[in-house]
DNA sequence: ACGTTACATTTTAACGTCAAACTAATGTAT
DNA sequence: ATACATTAGTTTGACGTTAAAATGTAACGT
């Protein structure tokens, strides 16, 4: 830009009104500098040096605790970034997925976030105790909270997770089954193989989400005389079809008498079908499968899911807009919950045995 | 920073090195900058001036002609940007989404791409004559470029269309089928509804793929002695299921004599599959459709997709790698061309009347 | 006592832009 | 002739950082 001044023998501010209020620069004198910026290879105000100027950037940043290529692979995390990007689209600014894992320890995980040049966050379902959240607290930047964790002063967006899980489980339990098992992914952080989570695990959960959806399936069952003890939860890390159907294949051995099972994701769900094919079990003849999202194969899979439904593309847009209101100082409320509803489909039926 | 720097007595250098080369700064000094940094709010080096002084960002973007919600609509597309999400957060990079239309005049469609405050570009699937390729240009950043436009130096990921088109044609002409119809995708740029592209709207092509593709049906087909001005291109502007179906309806009420549509991707297929069951066809008895991409859905749609297999993914991941490498001043390939086969499945049969 | 090394910190300057306030020259109404 | 706008530019300085080079100082070996 210097250079581009210097050698029209004008200030370096005349090059820069040129480019950002046109209307202050005689026309003829416009053309010329457009013309030597060509020629002198300048390509125009550079956008590091404006945003350091203007003290904004123009880009909301996405905080996901896994390896961003994972919120590529269920279709719930990408319906919400949809709805994300539809939201930040239309208020003009860019997107950033923000590397959320480069390395694992807290260190490096944080220091993704505080890199990142970025004028707000959307935090999407991240652990209570992760420390990329305490990463963005320390960023004092505009910031909205998808699903979880559920912080004090931050706008939330999301669903009531404990009374959809009640739903789910009513419709089990009102349909007659008395022998359950769970398929739940995370419950907190952990790196290890998938296992049976104990009532002191539950206890400890640091991810609201899941701690939400057992406790939900617990009252239900309980008010029906199910011993909440008696019902096996398997833990796995991930949510995806291969760990449903690994982790059902370990409960289904392990105690043949369950009729229901409750998966807390459709992956996982859609996984525990197939492990049930496998075990010569038919769903819902046999075995009764739930799952929770409701992602568009739940529909089209064989049986058709029953599921919970919710809007995530609409949770992304809400909360992508939440975080551009604040970005304008506008008010904004505090928390959205978004409904969530049960829908019946083929996957779930009476027990065997059943009038 | 400067405040830490004063409160503490030292120079703002110092505080740098305590975030920067910790081991250059003594451990007790250290842990006062960071105590009084916390007490003072200051979260640490600022990642804009960061960048300004170090004249790199670590943000690649992704350049995409549509508005950017649209991408999360087609598996082909969210395939390739997980693909390279997966590259650069390898590299430690972020991603940076870029929002492709802002406004539609070509001064905002450039706009956000001489915003971008990144150090190097991927551009994917975008016209020869968009505003957006220019632009990008422009910035003489590093870039790659995925399935179009092609541009000299300008290093190149994607299949051979052509070739691939052709064999989808020669599958369906050695079924035995004479009475063919295409649905396409934009040939080039419009705002407008869906319509019969003649020849010289097909010449006049400015995206590249759907040019390769036609011009391999369309060496088969004439080689077969099937005159290509009796086949009906059918051309929509987007690529999804809706399209699709108006499109193959219209198409069927015209020419009941179909016996075989070729659709440029499988969302568009998949439409054309579903207009068909409206019309009382039956496929693949009473009409053969083929589609393009093989994503997910290809394998489980009733009846499954005979289509063209491309691993977008590894496209995208490849597309990633290659700016990094760019990024890193290491020597690259200029084109990698990836495989692309034909996947035969339920789709498509003889024709009704062949033995 | 003197040079050497090592360490801990500072100085300097530049990365590229643009908001705000200012100037000079010309036109325009009173 | 005076005041007042308008136009087309300029000057100034700060946004927050860090590479590179320079400085000071303590400890060490001979």
């Amino acid at each position: 830009m210097a250079r581009v001044a210097e050698e029209l023998g004008v200030s370096s501010m005349t090059i820069s009104n040129a480019y950002n209020r046109p209307e202050r620069v005689s026309e003829s004198l416009r053309e010329q500098i457009f013309e030597t910026a060509e020629r002198l290879g300048y390509a125009g105000p550079d956008p590091v040096a404006r945003s350091l100027r203007r003290q904004k950037t123009n880009l909301a940043g996405v905080l996901y605790s896994n390896p961003l290529s994972y919120a590529f692979d269920d279709a719930a995390q990408v319906l919400f970034l949809k709805g994300v990007a539809t939201a930040t689209e239309e208020a003009g600014m860019g997107l950033v997925l923000v590397p959320g894992s480069v390395g694992s320890s807290p260190n490096e995980r944080a220091s993704a976030v505080m890199d990142a040049a970025v004028d707000g966050f959307v935090v999407y379902s991240i652990a209570d105790d992760d420390p990329l959240v305490e990463a963005a607290l320390r960023r004092r930047l505009p910031m909205v909270i998808a699903d979880q964790p559920l912080l004090e002063d931050v706008p939330f967006v999301g669903i009531d997770n404990e009374s959809a899980a009640r739903e789910v489980a009513r419709h089990l339990v009102d349909l007659g089954h008395e022998h359950f098992g769970v398929v739940s992914f995370s419950i907190a952080a952990a790196d290890r193989p998938p296992g049976i989570a104990d009532s002191r695990r539950q206890r400890s959960a640091t991810l609201r989400v899941t701690r939400a959806r057992l406790a939900g399936y617990e009252a239900v069952l309980e008010a029906a005389g199910l011993p909440w003890k008696g019902v096996p939860v398997y833990e796995c890390f991930g949510s995806s079809k291969a760990l449903g159907r690994e982790v059902a294949d370990a409960l289904l051995s392990q105690d043949p008498s369950l009729t229901a099972i409750l998966a807390l994701s459709d992956q996982l769900a859609l996984g525990v079908i197939e492990a049930a094919k496998e075990h010569g079990l038919s769903v819902p003849e046999d075995l009764s499968v739930a799952g929770f999202d409701d992602v568009p194969e739940a529909a089209t899979s064989r049986p058709p899911l029953t599921t919970v439904h919710q809007d995530h593309t609409k949770k992304g847009e809400l909360a992508g807009r939440l975080l551009v209101a604040q970005l304008r100082e506008e008010e904004t409320e505090d928390t959205d919950l978004l409904p969530a509803r049960l829908v019946v489909r083929g996957s779930t039926g009476r027990p065997p045995g059943a009038s």
